[in-house]
DNA sequence: TTAAAACGTTGACTATAGTTAAGAAATGAA
DNA sequence: TTCATTTCTTAACTATAGTCAACGTTTTAA
């Protein structure tokens, strides 16, 4: 498993064989079954996640009900916006499968970034990459309609559909599940 | 000038003499007159800004219309999410007033690392600040209505009211120009 | 295996946003 | 100042999303 994440580093920086050795050893490998709530509303945030298999949601709970906001799957990095930081989470993170994830925390990464400099530089990177990468789907969101918004989710997510229930597609989509079961009714009649 | 920027690195580093007179020395303030397009669609972003006085506005051209997806004003890091990375921006970012800005770019940036190792800390630190930042804006986003979300702009940035037409606003607001008319008068209505 | 719960679709109705067009108000340039 | 442009508001109408309720299907857990 470490592999993946070893072969994730190393598109951003050149791995050597005593940063190798650390990251196989520090085993902070771990495996939450389905359901597990990693980080609930009102607690401090203290780890972060690479997932390697499997899938976590984000959501808020507004007046009752469940504000899907974010789908984490494979290769991708989990971090609560109050991670690190003293002040309560405002949402949940939940595992809506299986998932097997290399977990970190503010002092591990402190120590990682004191024994291995480089590794600042690409937490910088990344940083900067998840950073554009919230910021182009800002804009997608407040550019597109929600059918719109959906046809994109199904060309560059397509697998979500088929790894979680469509309420919660729904509203990662900012709609009700209604809403979503007209737009593709809607879809398949334009199709024809 | 410099010292406001001065003062906004001292929030998250300690800001060392000889810092400073790097910084000073680097002179890289400029000014831009109300209307200077920094940025435009197709053009590779080789600049970054930290504005210390002024409004810059992102929008995208969508089929003749533009959508306004962003304002920065005083203290706030205008990175395009195309900078530094070798494709055309998909976005404009305009000066909507006369503005003056620290600009930084790769190169500097590679060369104040290299002096002073503390700025990458540094740019990792804003980096995850400006990320959660994101993250958050993203989420309420999805969560909010027009409504809320006009409501929560008048709360967390009722500056830009005044600096910015309604019609950009309301591009902002991801709803046409008529609909935020509409939302304002409903709003005063219900006041009563 | 079966009963309960969760999920997805549909319909009728309401609320709100988009569209188009017109005109009033504010702003800017000659 | 004055004219032209931009901006904002309003109205009538359309399209789409929200709400509430019902129902059939699928999933889950006892």
């Amino acid at each position: 498993m470490e592999e993946i994440l070893i072969n994730y580093l190393s598109k951003y920086i050149t791995i050597t064989d005593e940063l190798l050795l650390a990251i196989k050893e520090s085993g902070f490998i771990k495996n939450f079954s389905k359901g597990t709530v990693l980080l609930s509303e009102g607690d401090l945030s203290n780890e972060c996640y690479f997932i390697l298999k499997g899938c976590v949601r984000c959501y808020y709970n507004k007046d009752g009900d469940e504000k899907t906001t974010d789908f984490y799957t494979e290769e991708q990095v989990v971090i609560s916006s109050s991670y690190g930081k003293n002040k309560p989470s405002e949402h949940y993170l939940e595992c809506v499968e299986d998932t097997v994830a290399s977990v970190g925390s503010p002092e591990l990464e402190a120590e990682m970034y004191h024994r291995f400099p480089q590794l600042e530089s690409l937490a910088r990177i990344l940083g900067d990459v998840m950073m554009s990468k919230y910021q182009d789907t800002l804009a997608e969101y407040k550019i597109a309609s929600p059918e719109e918004r959906y046809l994109n989710l199904l060309k560059d997510r397509p697998d979500l559909m088929q790894r979680v229930p469509q309420h919660q597609i729904a509203s990662y989509l900012g709609i009700k599940p209604e809403s979503l079961s007209r737009i593709r009714k809607r879809l398949l009649n334009k199709q024809k």
